[in-house]
DNA sequence: TGCCGCTATTCTGCGTTACTATGTACCGGT
DNA sequence: ACCGGTACATAGTAACGCAGAATAGCGGCA
């Protein structure tokens, strides 16, 4: 399953930030909610740093009742063509991977 | 996209190999068919290699009339359950990137 | 006041994997 | 004797996710 990951939960975590604005905390919450239960907190922290660097998120820091600030993490345009360009690259490997699923050439 | 293969790429070898024995050039060549035009040939022969010590195949020498002798590759008990371990994470994986990208949770 | 527990973020070292690039070997045709 | 296609192999590099630990801020409790 991690070497799965590899790639795609940079996309999962863009297409969860084009549906509203997030931070890490909350994402990595979000993705335990979804199924993946063991998906290290560093991992996700590591991740936003990644794509933040990439240009394809902003970033806000919001202050929290309970902890430190928060770095609130939106999708900007940038980030928005890449994950475009990411579900077209998913399209492709899952349609040759159907394919072959289904026995046949 | 080259992220996004790790992983996987192993899965697509191997179901390759559960449709029939192939040998390394040949599986490249099929790769290359279904769309996989830039995966490098070193790539499949290092994959192949850490498949077989995993045991997760056979491996049967076999002279070539046009070149030096073929290993192929055959798919056996402990690789098919391996291959079926792989498409359930296939499944989980598609089934939650699916409901991302119709814009759900 | 001091300690615990929860929220939130950060960092380091590690193992796995795919890529690039290169090298080796064997064969048939000219 | 050479060349091109076949076939396999390896060394070095980079990216990514993981485990584990550390740090920071706040509220509640004794």
């Amino acid at each position: 399953m991690t070497e799965m990951l590899k790639g795609t939960l940079e996309g999962i975590v863009l297409a969860i930030l084009s549906l509203r604005p997030e931070y890490g905390y909350e994402i990595t919450a979000r993705l335990r909610e979804m199924g993946f239960t063991d998906i290290a907190e560093g991992t996700v922290y590591a991740l936003l740093v990644r794509i933040e660097q990439r240009g394809l998120v902003g970033v806000e820091k919001v202050p929290s009742e309970k902890g430190p600030p928060r770095k609130v993490y939106s999708l900007n345009a940038q980030g928005q063509a890449y994950l475009e360009e990411f579900w077209r690259t998913w399209s492709f490997l899952t349609e040759r991977l159907d394919q072959l699923q289904k026995g046949g050439r």
